[in-house]
DNA sequence: TAGGTTAGCTAAACCGGTTCAGGCGGTGTC
DNA sequence: GACACCGCCTGAACCGGTTTAGCTAACCTA
């Protein structure tokens, strides 16, 4: 095996030529023949070369890098497949131009802050993902000053310098509740998600509007930090209370798998004396029983979209904003006609 | 805000020494005078001096990142919190060195080859974790001609040059078995996991062993891919044929949670008549109903730990390998006397 | 007191690419 | 035929550190 190391300056001494020609012929630019552009590319490949990717970083000032900084509790992390899957999405366009994904998980905002800096820093990243906005979120004009591109997962409240990449989710909560009253429900609740999350406070809206909507009166709420604990807690105390309603619908599945062990473990059942909703299809509400109804979301297509937008956006300067398609309502079995007691 | 950038050869000036001092100073290393020392770190902090990461990875050879590559579906992925936490405790240890994650998530066995390569090629990390060991693994001899240093999560069944950080999970399932007959079952099935997978068929054996060590006879076992939709197969199968048993040990906590809902949809009432067990104390399995007895797994610490010794590999060029400590089984609801039919 | 160490430091090479100013020959224009 | 222009290419500077050879002065030993 061809161990020894072979540099920029072997290919061109090989090819006849200087090693900056080499460099322009690699990265295909102007200013190169034909012909001798393909003299360089075949002794590249005799000579079997792999450019530095250490030696491009340091003089094309790139690291050939994207960011994605976590900031949640590694409890609430794990029972939310929407990392993986978000991820999965990044690296399936990231493995085709040979870029790398740095990850950096935190448990607190101040680590979170530290992390942006250090990536920036140190240019570990040419660009990050920003998700799980929040109201005003800080990160925005952070990583203005930081000067690191950035695309934003769902469009943020306030003015922002970058693209956004944005599946709707408010329609998957306005069909919940429309199919639950259409089913008979009257005292439909909601197991809201963080309020401080822009998605959290925006299904809530969705859900207050869809009820108006259907001529309801307002929905109770309760509003929780997206846990499985607090989906548990929450449930608890609708059903423990002196009219529970007979449907809830959850800000997200784990809180509604949690919500339906509460159900269980009260006595109530579902869906016959509760119906339940949730949201993001995880792969679990396919499984309990009764199975989830719950809505789509499709966080592969977001990172896929993600990632396109953001080396958009940092090859051409500019990337312009994405919406996806809307996530929708699946039907399975965990929603039914309120028995009237 | 001083923007500007500051190299080296700033601070060297400001100190009044050569750029080579200040490289030496800076990595203390010695042949630098005490009071020239401090001179050059005061003026390095004077001009807020933070040294390039990339030069630094060009001239020393090395990144200054760690490496992991997931190779799972990222549906199953998802559903599995190990991951989110494991590199949790990896970054608590690395955030606090200027030390990054570079994550890979791939599908396929070739992917994942690939992506080890492309991690090499491009001297991308300086070492890597391997998890989800399976039999033979070709990752060893892989990475062993790649010159990429390593850690096993757990100890590898062949020959390995690397440090292993390992969690015994062999008791944890001695235990659930042990339980299980003390309560009185005879008739105990094993949903095992992937038996191309080291954990799998460990575990596998260790549920054999133990039933051989209570007396019982040898129980059915059946093997999966440790995914939610494979736990629910198995689950209906055993549960749907003639003598059912009347206690399952599942390989996992996700396949553990899935059975309940194929035994709540076939009227099987866990866990009168059916007890359960599962293995990694997932959050989910606090929040079903009944509350899963499981085993406990510390994937924060084993994380930790993993970071430690790779770092201590990589410094050193030896690492010790590392026993953390055994699984053990956590008693809750899903499990209880058999009723006798 | 001469010769050998050693601590402290400098200068320059080096890592392996990118980029830019400029040279050179050939074509087009008037 | 002189001049400008353009395509192709070279040489060298540059990115910002690390590392090594070697210099100097002080200190040690016989």
């Amino acid at each position: 095996m061809n161990t020894v190391k072979v540099t920029i300056s072997d290919v061109a001494k090989r090819a006849g030529v200087s090693k900056g020609l080499v460099s322009f012929a690699l990265n295909d630019r102007p200013g190169v023949s034909a012909g001798t552009r393909q003299r360089i590319l075949n002794a590249a490949t005799e000579l079997g070369w792999k450019p530095s990717l250490r030696a491009r970083s340091l003089s094309s000032q790139r690291s050939f890098a994207l960011g994605l900084v976590v900031a949640r509790d590694p409890q609430v992390l794990g029972s939310d497949p929407f990392f993986p899957s978000f991820i999965a999405g990044v690296e399936s366009i990231l493995s085709t131009r040979g870029l790398a994904l740095v990850l950096s998980v935190v448990s607190t905002a101040d680590a979170e802050i530290k992390s942006y800096q250090q990536l920036a820093e140190d240019g570990r990243v040419d660009g990050v993902f920003l998700t799980d906005l929040r109201h005003d979120d800080p990160r925005i004009p952070l990583l203005t000053e930081l000067g690191l591109p950035a695309v934003t997962l769902g469009r943020p409240d306030g003015p922002s310098p970058f693209p956004a990449v944005t599946i709707d989710d408010t329609p998957g909560i306005r069909e919940s509740v429309a199919y639950l009253a259409g089913l008979g429900h009257r005292r439909i609740a909601h197991v809201a998600g963080n309020p401080a999350m822009l998605h959290g406070s925006r299904r809530r809206e969705a859900f207050e509007d869809a009820m108006r909507a259907a001529g309801l009166p307002a929905g109770q709420t309760i509003e929780t930090d997206f846990s499985v604990g607090a989906g548990s807690e929450a449930t608890r105390q609708l059903l423990t209370q002196d009219r529970p309603p007979s449907a809830i619908v959850y800000g997200n599945d784990p809180m509604a798998v949690a919500g339906l062990g509460v159900a269980q473990e009260l006595g109530v059942r579902v869906p016959d004396e509760l119906s339940i909703t949730g949201f993001d299809d995880i792969d679990f509400s396919r499984y309990v029983y009764p199975p989830l109804t719950t809505v789509s979301a499709t966080p592969v297509v977001w990172g896929r979209a993600a990632a396109v937008a953001l080396l958009a956006l940092i090859d051409d300067g500019a990337a312009d904003d994405v919406d996806l398609p809307a996530a929708r309502l699946i039907i399975r079995g965990s929603a039914a006609t309120p028995a009237h007691p």
